[in-house]
RNA sequence: GGAGUGGUAGUUCAGCUGGUUAGAAUGCCUGCCUGUCACGCAGGAGGUCGCGGGUUCGAGUCCCGUCCAUUCCGCCA
């Protein structure tokens, strides 16, 4: 018998009980006299005593002998220890080992694992199965478990059925890039890797499985970040016979039941704002509304004092930061020049500081005079001891940069909570967007996606207005799902192809299959997909979604642990029909 | 494609305006230690300063190029 118990689960209770333990060495503590080896598996911790004079010299040897991740069997009587540890629950025991058995020996690891190891990111993923190994990585793979338990559990409940859809499926030039696989027997022709299986859910509703759901490995072949990866998981989910609104209530319930079962946390109802309000308010169609300090115009209020930045600008937004006016003259420095920085690219920050004694400090005390700042202040709601913020410029351009600064000031003053959560729904979705690059308008969404029934007359006079049947879920500021009510009849599907500037034919080659389903009895019909990771990384109170990922691929998509992607062989490309053009020395 | 930051011992990092033999902590090895649990004490080994070039009497340090990592912008229907 290699175990009877594992390292986690003895207690005072078993003591005098002869058991057996596996496990990997952690630690070997040598007092000389006394050994203590303290033993690891995936439950837990155990301590392991060796005693001169008790234990037999051979044993006391071979203990001492014992290099950390050594895997061990070591049989013994469970004891009660002198000096107990409470920081772990098998604290108050340990195993006199009378049997000791080395299964495989180990190299000394290349960093320590423990739970603060000083191991770095890069060789932390060179050896990821020793990193999985540290309890504070292994945790996360647990949450993720249990969060899908739980998310197949409610789906389940509520009748969606569980189906694959294919991973080999069709290039589509719209949206991210493809990754692409050749055919070895259809020469020059290549499948591609789903970014989402989104027309086979819609091909499942015209098939009556009005309730579907999936959680299912999606690829798109762009930059990645800190929370993108080429290779990432959606909890992906169609319904038919539904509105907007029955999505929205069934998919909330999945959230909380996601939080009430995995965090504790009881959410109340989620709130919804529209996509042109969050703009307005934050900034950003992904606002973080753990904190408030949102926008307030002040362009008609501040222009005309002769201040040129001001006057010139096009639109001036302030936002009041509370309780920061002791913000130093280093700290606001700091503020301004952060903003400067070509990624953000603001040209200057003005701000005012609200002192206790009701007078006003600004930068631009040459312009105003104490009234006007008051006029501000009060249209800002600022109290005394606020700091408000100003940028001024191009709309678009100083709404963005005003984002960024609001959420830099969130982290600043704390109010970025990882413990607290606060799911948005946004909702009015634009249906098309504007791309400069390529002079036409695209799918915000994507082509699939209904507008609202209202804007329809807007498609031709003015369609960057329409609104869409499309809704996020926003957590903490971090987009976590997304989806829409889909078109589901041919003509109008049709129609927007056109508007996405297809001709009849490419809409036809490359969707030709959906739009003539669409002809066979289509139900209305509609989802939502969940960026999986990314949901486990804000339960966990991570930024980054790679520690919630076994084996997760680096900032430039390379798994370092098996060196991929890599060259293939000649052989290999001749029989899959491919020349390089680039030969990778 | 662009910008920032970093690359020095197994590991995490320090190394100033260029100056003699490149340091610390930790890990590793050896010895001592009977209640440790971040054990302690004493000793020891361990370096292509990412790579290539340049400036200089002299480069870890300055310059140019390049590679790698990381964060962000673009991109991500």
């Amino acid at each position: 018998m290699l175990r009877s118990h594992t390292c986690g689960e003895l207690r005072l209770v078993d003591v005098d009980n002869e058991v057996t333990l596996s496990g990997w060495v952690q630690r070997v503590r040598n007092k000389g006299g006394l050994i203590w080896v303290d033993l690891r598996d995936r439950y837990g911790l155990t301590q392991l005593i060796f005693e001169e004079g008790s234990s037999d010299e051979f044993l006391l040897k071979k203990a001492a002998g014992l290099g950390r991740e050594f895997v061990v069997k070591a049989t013994g009587k469970v004891i009660e220890r002198t000096a107990k540890n409470d920081k772990i629950p098998t604290g108050a025991i340990e195993v006199k080992v009378a049997q000791l058995e080395i299964l495989n020996k180990a190299k000394v690891p290349p960093f320590i694992i423990e739970d603060e190891t000083d191991g770095g990111e890069d060789l932390r993923m060179k050896y990821r199965y020793l990193d999985l190994r540290r309890k504070t990585v292994r945790e996360k793979l647990q949450l993720r478990h249990h969060m899908m338990q739980e998310t197949r559990k409610f789906m389940d409940s509520l009748e969606f059925i569980e189906v694959e859809t294919p991973v080999l499926i069709k290039s589509t030039p719209e949206g991210a890039r493809d990754f692409v696989v050749p055919s070895r027997i259809n020469p020059g022709e290549f499948y591609a890797l789903p970014q989402s299986p989104q027309t086979f859910k819609q091909l499942l509703m015209v098939s009556g499985f009005d309730r579907y759901f999936q959680i299912v490995k999606c690829f798109r072949d762009e930059d990645l970040r800190a929370d993108r990866q080429p290779e990432f998981t959606q909890i992906d989910c169609e319904m038919a016979f539904v509105e907007q609104e029955d999505i929205l209530q069934t998919f909330e319930g999945l959230i909380k039941h996601l939080f009430s079962t995995v965090k504790k946390v009881e959410l109340g109802e989620v709130p919804r704002i529209t996509f042109s309000d969050a703009i307005k308010l934050y900034g950003s169609d992904k606002p973080d509304i753990r904190f408030g300090m949102t926008f307030t115009e002040l362009t008609s209020l501040a222009q005309h004092r002769n201040f040129n930045v001001f006057d010139s600008a096009g639109l001036i937004l302030g936002i009041c930061a509370p309780g920061a006016a002791e913000y130093t003259r280093k700290q606001l420095d700091e503020l301004t020049n952060w903003i400067k920085r070509p990624q953000i690219g603001a040209k200057g920050l003005v701000y005012v500081k609200c002192h206790l004694d009701g007078t006003f400090k600004s930068s631009v005390d040459k312009f105003y005079n104490q009234e006007d700042l008051k006029a501000w202040a009060d249209k800002m709601g600022a109290k005394a001891g606020d700091l408000l913020l100003l940028l001024s410029g191009e709309a678009n351009t100083i709404r963005k940069q005003m984002a960024e600064l609001r959420l830099r000031m969130g982290e600043e003053l704390n109010l970025r909570d990882r413990n607290i959560f606060k799911p948005l729904w946004v909702v009015d979705f634009p249906l098309l967007e504007w791309d400069d690059e390529s002079q036409r308008y695209h799918a915000m969404h994507h082509p699939f996606t209904s507008p609202n029934p209202a804007d329809i007359p807007l498609l031709e006079s003015d369609p960057g207005a329409v609104r869409a049947n499309a809704y996020d879920l926003v957590i903490n500021g971090v987009e976590i799902g997304g989806g829409s009510i889909r078109i589901h009849d041919k003509a109008n599907q049709q129609k927007m192809f056109q508007h996405l500037g297809f001709t009849h034919e490419e809409a036809q080659k490359q969707f030709g299959f959906l739009l003539e389903a669409f002809e066979y009895g289509a139900p209305p019909h509609g989802g939502i997909a969940f960026g999986f990771d990314r949901l486990c990384a804000i339960f966990g109170g991570s930024d980054s979604i790679r520690d919630y990922i076994a084996f997760p691929k680096n900032n430039s998509g390379r798994d370092v642990m098996i060196d991929s992607p890599s060259a293939i062989a000649a052989e290999q490309l001749e029989e899959l029909s491919i020349q390089l053009a680039v030969k990778k020395g």
